[in-house]
DNA sequence: AATAATCTGTACTAAAATAGTACGGTATTG
DNA sequence: CAATACCGTACTATTTTAGTACAGATTATT
């Protein structure tokens, strides 16, 4: 099935929480909040963090808060933070893998362009629009 | 990872060495044009057949071809006869599950916009753009 | 300075999805 | 009627994803 990750999907949900977050929320409550369970969510935050997508404070009181505008945060963002960096088959030019077919295929390069489709599609939508 | 089936991969390889035959070409065929395993071509073709995109000729001299003209034909219909319907999370509209948070969920409903925009995505490539 | 709250990194296990294989059966042509 | 090629089902192995655990590091508050 074409999809993303349950991760992923997670990931907007526990991103949608944050919008609109006057101060920095502790994993356990986005957990409470979302529903989704305490250590998924914190294994999410480390892959957002990682990404730049949000920022953490430790410590009492401490906790995440978006790194930017809700408005500049992509879908295509939070699933290049989960997933890595989107390829839709080993042949497009950012894959992390290569074609071993390369050299005699008949559609070689040609995914680039579904992929750059796809890639500007999920750029098109932020977590505002997400947001209720 | 964001991708497709790597049978989808081999699926629109398939669908490119059918576009301008005159005739039908059987799967073993296929297999030696494109370096697909023979079994997996097999498996292919069938997904294909049943989801309308080729046609089918028993006996001698049989093999597939094309259903439609190949710029009718786009990479969304080779991932929906491949993969099922295209729904990037169980909470979008034709998926075939159900998500279990559905009531609560801060985002119900928003992932069908995401879902639109990429299927849109998909289906303004052709395999007539993908052959060379 | 001590304490409690909270993030952070790594590694492991379990579950699910995908890829690949096998084989007996059916239709068509010559 | 024999050779060619499709067709349906079911199984197994592999890979990926999801979920869990835990020890360590940092900070605000008292």
């Amino acid at each position: 099935m074409f999809r993303v990750n349950k991760l992923t999907d997670y990931a907007t949900v526990v991103m949608v929480d944050l919008v609109d977050a006057n101060f920095a929320i502790p994993s356990q409550k986005i957990a409470s909040n979302t529903g989704i369970p305490y250590p998924t969510v914190n294994k999410l935050m480390k892959d957002l963090l990682h990404a730049g997508l949000v920022r953490s404070h430790r410590g009492v009181n401490g906790g995440y808060s978006l790194a930017s505008p809700a408005n500049k945060i992509t879908i295509a963002d939070i699933i290049q933070a989960v997933e890595g960096p989107i390829a839709l088959t080993n042949c497009v030019n950012n894959s992390p893998e290569k074609c071993s077919y390369e050299n005699f295929c008949a559609v070689q390069g040609r995914w680039n362009r579904v992929n750059k489709a796809v890639v500007s599609a999920l750029n098109e939508v932020t977590i505002a629009d997400m947001s209720p």
